[in-house]
RNA sequence: GGGGGGAUACCAGAGCGGUCAAAUGGGACAGACUGUAAAUCUGUUGGCGAUGCCUUCGGAGGUUCGAAUCCUCCUCCCCCCA
């Protein structure tokens, strides 16, 4: 009943690094085995999802995930490969974003206690609270030595330009973590992203000297897209898993966008497809590429996923009609739910009617009224290179907007570009 | 402590008294082509009431008809010698 975790990792190209004997281990017997979660904003990114996917696999291959919330590495702030130091989050902030991750990681395992390898979440600074700082000088600092810490290559950058007290401590404490965990709940195995790999050993090498556990870590890549570019960001901003942050149309756009080598990468490492059945859609893309078949099939998996069905297809929905053949005639065939639906999540502006009641120049609509475009410059730049849409129609400078451009006496969408809407109200 | 080099638009990096809103490359955005792909090609990349005006070349002053360019002071970075 345990299937080849390592094997399924490697197929999906999850896997970075592994210790050996962990393999092993994983064959012979139901681990334990844990991921941690800095709580340094209130939702997952999608950059943070590929060690959720690590935590999934490790559950269906009959092994107990758990996900380490770290309420006291989080104050702390992890150094690894950064190039400055951070500055600290509230209290507050922690404990809030904390509670906002636990409950997105609820939608990713399952966490019924009736299965034996349920998953569980802890929190780091239930077991640090009460360690004061002489004692853990004692207990956890004797064991590794300076010269050990600074070997890592992920501190290695930050010895150049500078690195605090409090940071360089931080592989102490994601050490004790896992050392903490092992002891108490048997945890034989930490995994992470390849950033973690220092951290990770710094945990094993600490549970080998103090108690002479063996102890197996296994990290994945860190993603970056082919163009070597991070991955995970959308003209700049994160995509986040919290339905405020990123609207699930925008999140489904991210994922449709994929370029084929992507959506191909993406799809083994974000979805549970089998392997036969993402071999099968590989093969069907590469006969009909024009149908997009993988972008599809990886946003409409991981949509439903994060947000819900419902989301998925008012996504669909909004993007046939967006990208779709919709014309000025058939927006205006929409009836007013559909269109506050579909606009879900794309800017919007809101101006009076006194506005278009008066008519108004392109330009000044745009800049001035509703901020579609940062300056007069750019709006005019863009019209001249026909890249501005009313309505799906392409519009010149000297356009003028008034009543007849309302859609259900209401409504004018906005595009500038190919792929960016914004919807203005009128009040 | 002594000596030297540097800070320019999102980044890298030229310019070293007027012709500089500032070369070039990258990135970003847009157009064409396409499949909401990749590659490629093209355009744009300080603001505005726009053959002109305003704000920008680390900060503050000064010289000059005129400064990113010269001088003084300050801040920060790098290198060499002790």
């Amino acid at each position: 009943m345990l299937k080849n975790f390592i094997e399924e990792l490697k197929w999906r190209g999850l896997l970075h690094d592994v210790m050996p004997g962990t393999e092993e281990l994983l064959l012979k017997e139901s681990v334990s085995g844990y991921v941690g979660f800095d709580p340094t904003a209130k939702s997952l990114t999608i950059g943070n999802l590929v060690t959720v996917m690590l935590l999934v696999h490790f559950q269906k291959s009959g092994h107990k995930p758990i996900a380490l919330v770290g309420g006291a590495t989080g104050m702390i702030g992890d150094p690894s490969f950064k190039n400055e130091e951070r500055k600290f989050l509230s209290d507050e902030d922690v404990r809030f974003n904390m509670e906002c991750i636990k409950k997105q990681l609820e939608h990713f395992l399952d966490f019924d206690e009736n299965n034996a390898n349920n998953a569980e979440i802890v929190n780091n600074y239930d077991w640090f609270k009460d360690i004061s700082f002489l004692q853990f000088l004692r207990d956890v600092g004797k064991h590794l030595t300076i010269n050990y810490m600074c070997a890592k290559d992920s501190v290695k950058k930050r010895l150049e330009s500078g690195l605090s007290f409090t940071e360089f401590s931080y592989q102490l404490l994601q050490g004790y973590d896992f050392y903490h965990l092992n002891k108490t709940k048997n945890i034989k195995i930490q995994m992470g992203g390849s950033d973690q790999w220092g951290n990770i050993t710094s945990g094993t090498e600490l549970i080998r000297r103090k108690s002479g556990n063996e102890a197996y870590a296994l990290t994945c890549p860190l993603l970056t897209k082919s163009d070597g570019t991070k991955f995970g960001k959308s003209e700049g901003q994160n995509i986040w898993l919290d339905p405020d942050l990123t609207s699930p149309y925008k999140f489904y756009q991210f994922w449709l966008n994929s370029s084929d080598e992507e959506a191909l990468k993406n799809i083994k490492i974000f979805t549970t497809f089998e392997r036969e059945h993402i071999e099968n859609l590989e093969k069907e893309h590469l006969e009909n590429p024009h149908l997009r078949i993988l972008q599809k099939e990886l946003a409409k998996d991981i949509t439903c996923r994060v947000h819900s069905v419902d989301d998925y297809n008012q996504a669909i929905e909004a993007s046939e009609l967006l990208f779709g053949k919709g014309t000025f005639e058939s927006l205006s065939r929409l009836n007013e739910k559909t269109i506050i639906n579909i606009f879900e999540g794309v800017p919007q502006s809101i101006i009076t009617r006194d506005i278009i009641e008066n008519s108004i120049n392109i330009v000044d609509f745009l800049v001035d009224k509703t901020n579609v475009f940062p300056s007069k410059g750019e709006a005019r730049r863009m019209i001249k290179s026909n890249a501005v849409s009313i309505n799906k129609n392409r519009t010149e400078e000297d356009k003028i907007v008034n009543k007849d451009d309302l859609i259900n006496n209401k409504y004018i969408i906005v595009q500038k570009g190919k792929k960016n809407y914004h919807l203005v109200i009128c009040e």
